[in-house]
DNA sequence: ACAAGGTAGTTGCCTATGCAACCGACAACA
DNA sequence: TGTTGTCGGTTGCATAGGCAACTACCTTGT
């Protein structure tokens, strides 16, 4: 339906595009339910599966900006869905772990993460979604690689 | 190395963290190289292969939102790389289309756009840049059922 | 011809996101 | 023990991106 432009059939243009439907999609669905923004969902997630983590681990295992875990950290403590105690072991930081409430929420912010994976995955086969795993695995890691080669070399005339 | 959290096996997720890694390393060459903003990128690409396209039209096949895609035609018209003409058939809209230097731009920036892609996807089969591709696009179209069926259903204990 | 409704483009506002600078605390070492 | 460098966390600032409202113009129906 749409006319070839060279930008459909740009990879990184799909993947982009692909990328903002389904956080779209995912971001409304956490909104509307919880009042929960994606970065606040992330570390819910992490902290409801290991509990007291520092936000530099949370930083980590969320790949996330340590400023959006440091804010929605915050979020999380003023809805009382979390908690902060002080680190004996290092006065700097403190943990973080879910308070009742937290741990209620999480309980249902989980299912409902699995049921939106089928759902926006529904038709796949087990094979294709290994496929599709190993091949966003394999594309970030070229990113890296890509990030240190750094085409210093041609400018393609800009100077 | 990364611990396992089940947020490192939500595929939503992968595919969020993959496409702003290659997002964020394309936008960083397009603005080092010629001071372009990824929108602004998109609109060159389009224009330099269609031309005299409408910003309703540009809208349609970048598939961004029309406040972004006037705000990039108005930056590559005031950078002096497209020009905005009258619109004969219709006094609300005007054709825009690239400047000689517009084009000579467009000429430089998408062999940096495939030699990016080939840099990005280095390694990868034919089959499995297909194999991508096809698998990407099968995701947007769940995303649009999804929209559509909606959920309503059960609210996960959420009013 | 004119009223009502819709559409292209534009502007303003509000939120999200990221970086850089900063503060208090830790670690290494003279 | 004092000094220097580093690190976790926080704040402020600057930018990007989207939505809603508005203007100017087109279209349809009477």
């Amino acid at each position: 339906m749409q006319p070839t432009t060279p930008l459909a059939k740009f990879l990184p243009y799909q993947l982009s595009i692909t990328s903002n439907a389904v956080s779209g999609r995912i971001a409304q669905e956490y909104r509307s339910r919880f009042g929960l923004s994606v970065p606040e969902w992330r570390v819910m997630a992490v902290l409801g599966d290991s509990g007291s983590l520092t936000q530099r681990e949370l930083t980590r295992r969320t790949l996330m900006d340590k400023v959006a875990v440091n804010r929605a950290c915050k979020v999380l403590e003023e809805r009382g869905l979390a908690v902060r105690t002080p680190n004996a072991q290092d006065g700097r930081s403190h943990h973080l772990d879910l308070t009742p409430a937290g741990v209620a929420m999480h309980g249902q912010i989980m299912p409902l993460a699995v049921e939106m994976e089928r759902a926006l995955f529904d038709g796949f086969t087990a094979e294709e979604m290994d496929q599709f795993r190993s091949l966003l695995e394999k594309v970030r890691g070229q990113v890296r690689d890509f990030d240190d080669d750094a085409i210093e070399s041609d400018n393609y005339g800009v100077s």
